[in-house]
Order: structure tokens, then sequence, then C-alpha cells
DNA sequence: TGTACATCAGTGAACGCGCGTTCACTGATGTAC
DNA sequence: TGTACATCAGTGAACGCGCGTTCACTGATGTAC
């Protein structure tokens, strides 16, 4: 039965957004077409329509996650009172994105597991990392754009290290101090 | 063939080695029974006679890598000249330790992937994490154990962010510019 | 605007394959006398 | 110290299962006249 233009497209998009969540929760390892598909209300077959394999797929779904991830950056950043990095901060390191794993942060989650693919993975990560420590240098202000962008792979760094060490931990205790050890700029 | 108890137990200890240095490299999930034994030298029938199932050596292999990766930093700590706290982020940051995962930080390779596993695998990483805060924190010198702490959470999660981040780029210039902008101590 | 037909986004069963795990078997080790 | 036998750390084939992927089929959509 075929579907129109306009909901194969929404179809597509779909599982993309799902695939982004579910990769981000259960890695892209633990993460099955079949399982996926359901979970996007269609049969595992649809799949190949939409995606040439499994690997086109997370490249795709990871750079979508990433410019999502880096929106909400930018969002936070509109609505913050006082010191953006500091409002970075109190949204990065919060308990809901401690616990939300599947809308959260991509670096946090998968970061980890690029070394172990190649081209368009890669490439994603790559591309996002950009965006994203240009939106933090941009909140500095030495006049100096090295010292700047230095400056912002070390925040970026601490805080993505941050979550996923409070993750890591089994003591809600521990989590806690980590989280709110990284909460000031430096 | 029977081996001799001696000889049994080197090999659960090669299969303990072997499983850390595959898991930091390839993942728990991309890391197969058959493949570790076959990399152990043995086949996949004896792993039943020396774990009970796969997730009991995930949780072994982990606390035994996270305890090695204690013993290095320890290990470096002891032969730094100058600021132990520059030793340290020199010998992390480095390009040794940026390429070779199997044998690096258990933190950088698999904390990302903790929050998807129960009990003895979250209690080793917790444990892991609390040893080598403490390594860390006993290097500050506030006077003040909890602001010492504070520190140390900075400063390993400052660590371990960049090594993933640097280690997710594509680029290497990239890569570089996040290893060298986290080699200062706070 | 209405009809005839090609297109193609879906379905769902099936493919080969590698996974974690089990099991009957082997034969050197460890133990009892 | 030597012999008889139970133990058990290995082997390697086989288990059921879920994986990524393929495929014949369906039927509404899109197109041509």
């Amino acid at each position: 039965m075929r579907m129109s233009r306009q909901d194969a497209a929404k179809n597509r998009e779909r599982v993309l957004r799902t695939a982004g969540e579910m990769f981000r929760r259960d890695g892209y390892d633990g993460t099955g077409i079949a399982a996926l598909m359901k979970a996007s209300g269609m049969t595992n077959g649809a799949f190949y329509k939409q995606f040439d394999s499994k690997e086109a797929l997370i490249a795709e779904a990871t750079a979508q996650a990433l410019a999502e991830n880096a929106e909400a950056w930018s969002k936070v950043l509109a609505g913050a009172e006082g010191d953006p990095l500091t409002a970075i901060a109190q949204w990065y390191l919060s308990d809901l994105h401690l616990e939300h794993r599947g809308r959260g942060c991509t670096y946090a989650t998968l970061a980890a597991e690029a070394p172990r693919h190649e081209g368009a993975v890669r490439k994603a990560f790559d591309d996002g990392l950009r965006r994203t420590v240009e939106i933090i240098a941009g909140l500095e202000h030495s006049g100096d754009a090295q010292r700047d962008e230095t400056a912002a792979l070390r925040y970026l760094s601490r805080l993505v290290g941050a979550l996923i060490l409070a993750r890591a931990a089994e003591d809600p205790d521990l989590s806690r101090r980590i989280l709110d050890a990284n909460r000031d700029p430096d």
C-alpha cells in the first residue's frame, strides 16, 4: 500500500528521530532495525526503502542529533539571564539531562563509539564539534579568536566528561557531586 | 585435556586481560565470546569454565581495567618532575593515549556504556571513580577535603571529555587542538 | 474531469550469519591408598 | 614412591535466537491521455 510522498517523507523523518533517541539510549550496536521500525510504527522491510544500510542511518541520525543539540545550546543561550556560560552548565548538568539520555547530548552518549566508525559518522561528529565550539567560543570575549577557541574546548570537554562520569556512577550522591563540581565556569 | 591449576589460572587471567583490551577497543557489544577466546588462544567452549556469563566477564574485566588505570595514574605521579597535575595531563592527553584505546582510560572508552548495565558493572565504575578522584584530590593542597574533591572532579571530567572528543574528531588538527587546549591545569 | 496503468512505500516472511550459551567428550592433573 | 581412578580445564560441534538484509507481493498514489 503506497503512501503519499508527503506521508513517506514524514515516516522517514520519524524513523530518523526515533533512531537518534534509541542510539543515544541503547548505543549503535544495541539498537536493532526491527525494534527501530516497530518503535517508528512500521515493519522492518520498510527500512530499506528509506535508507541504504544501518551504517547510513547511523551517519544521518547522528548528524541530525548533533544539529538538534546545537540548536538546543543556542536556545538556552537565547533565553539565558546573567552569565551565558553558567546558564549552559546549569542546563547541561541538570538532573533532567542526567537521566534523559535519549534526547540529550550526543557527545556524551555516542562520541566514545565514534572511533569505531568511518567516513560519514566521523564527519558528523567533526562538523557537530566545530559548530558547538563556535557557539561557545562566541561567548568568550578575549579578543583573541584562538584563545576563545581554547577556552571553549576546555569548557566543552569538562561538561561532556562530567555528564558521562555522572551517568556512569552508581551512587546518586557521587553523581550529584560530579555535576555540582562542574557547574561553575573556569 | 585438563590443565594444571596454575595454567588454568593463567588462562583465565589472559582472557580477562584480553577482554579488557577488546572491550575498550571494540565496545562491550562489539566484542564476541568466540573472538575473545580465539584472541586468548583457546576455543569458545572454555569460556564458561572460567566465567558465569558475558555480563560477569564485563563486570570483572571492567573492574580490572579500572584498577590498572588507577595504577598507571599512580605510576605517572611517582615519576613526575614538576607539577603533578601537569604531568598527568601531559601523559593522559598524549598522542599515544589518543590512538591506543585498548590499553587506555576505561572511562574514556566504556563509561558512556555503563548506564546500560546494572549491578556489578556500575559498581566497578563507581569504585574506580572514587579511587581515581582520591588520587587526584590527594595532589590538591587547599586544606579543605571537599574543595580538593571538587577540584579533582573538575580536572578528571575535563581530561576524560577531552580524550573522548579528540578521539571522535575526524580531523587530526582538531584532535590536536582539543588535546592542546586541555594540557594545562585549571 | 475521468479512466487506465505504472510507480513505489509499505508488509511480513525468509535469508544467511554470528551471537551467547550448552554439551558430550578428551585426556592430563590431582588425589587416595 | 607407585598405581588406580576421579576430577575438571580444555575442545569443538550444536543449540536457539536475533541480527542486518532481501524479496515477492500489495494496493493507494501519481501520471498519461
